[in-house]
DNA sequence: GATATAGTTGACAGGTATGACAGGTTAAAT
DNA sequence: ATTTAACCTGTCATACCTGTCAACTATATC
């Protein structure tokens, strides 16, 4: 079942420093679509409406809200690698981020809350084996999807998956291929 | 739930001894970072902006505020020097966060926003330099501090200040030099 | 040292969204 | 079933917004 991410009129308040009166003056402003209980007229507010409204508004969006379906983080620095792969991933409606190395692929992944993460493991000075773990060991990355650029037919393969990626795609060119298991992933 | 610890224009003005007209112009003028209600337009500043923004003129910080952003990431792996500098850390009254490699520390700086990071410069596989451009180019980060600790002596050092380093400690044990500066940095 | 000039700040006024409070009710937790 | 915690409404004082103008500061020039 799709579970309904909803806030109450005191969450939203705490999360742009307001006070909750404001917030249902929003609402009622139609500044902010919510719906209401039939009790007591308790306002819920979707988490979707609510990040559209911070957006619209240049507001802060909370980073634990931004989770968005289908943005993913594309961590590799080859130039030509890097072109191909964005664009295949926006041939599938992704919003594509990029890293070139472990430190911004780590501000990305905690700022930008992607879906998926494709990982070139062929880049210099990144240890993709180690990004994975620490991503499985998390509970609030635990789900995001991984998938790695690595070499095909090597031994390596299983150690990615042992390691926990959900796929691998055989190097480079196969931008269809990358966009192809991408799509797969996301739409489970 | 993250709650968003913010200021208003009066506040912020009173903080620092100044009209609060004043403090929207600094606002208007991009100098310090502020978002927009959608009713009145009133601006809300958060406090680890605000924080910012004192250091980057030596404006005395209030304690209270202070407080909130006595957060520090150290970055580092060798057991030794990351149980003496969690030690040396809190002993200055800092919250101490721990990353093993760059991601991890990325991760950590987004999420955790951190007023001041410690790199060690002899951690294999990181490349401080690559990190301290990040946080020199982006807004967001431009004004946390950085503490590196690289051997002493070294045409480095000076590398390392001309990268946007605010403190060099030469190397391990010194934990009351490491402490001290970082002390001198979060007070200004 | 005195004067001119540009730029920044503070003061004031009119308008209005926001926050605080109180009394009542229900949603959620146990 | 009971308790706790959070939400709703209405009202009022407060604090914020914008615009304008005078006062102040810093810098340059004579």
């Amino acid at each position: 079942m799709s579970e309904l991410h909803v806030l109450t009129t005191g969450e939203a308040a705490r999360y742009c420093g307001v006070n909750f009166r404001t917030v249902i003056r929003w609402i009622e402003r139609g500044q902010l679509k919510a719906y209401k209980l039939p009790g007591r007229g308790d306002h819920r507010i979707c988490v979707e409406d609510f990040v559209g409204f911070l957006r619209d508004n240049s507001m802060p969006v909370p980073s634990e809200l931004a989770a968005a379906s289908r943005k993913v983080l594309l961590l590799a620095s080859d130039p030509e690698l890097t072109a191909a792969g964005r664009q295949a991933l926006q041939q599938v409606g992704c919003d594509v981020e990029v890293a070139g190395d472990s430190f911004v692929a780590g501000t990305l992944m905690a700022g930008c809350k992607p879906a998926l993460m494709v990982i070139d493991a062929n880049l210099v000075g990144v240890n993709g084996f180690q990004i994975l773990d620490h991503l499985r060991s998390r509970s609030e990355y635990a789900n995001v999807r991984v998938v790695v650029i690595a070499p095909a037919g090597e031994r390596d393969q299983q150690r990615w998956l042992n390691a926990g990626a959900d796929a691998l795609v055989a190097h480079p060119g196969e931008r269809s291929e990358l966009a192809a298991k991408v799509k797969l992933l996301l739409e489970v």
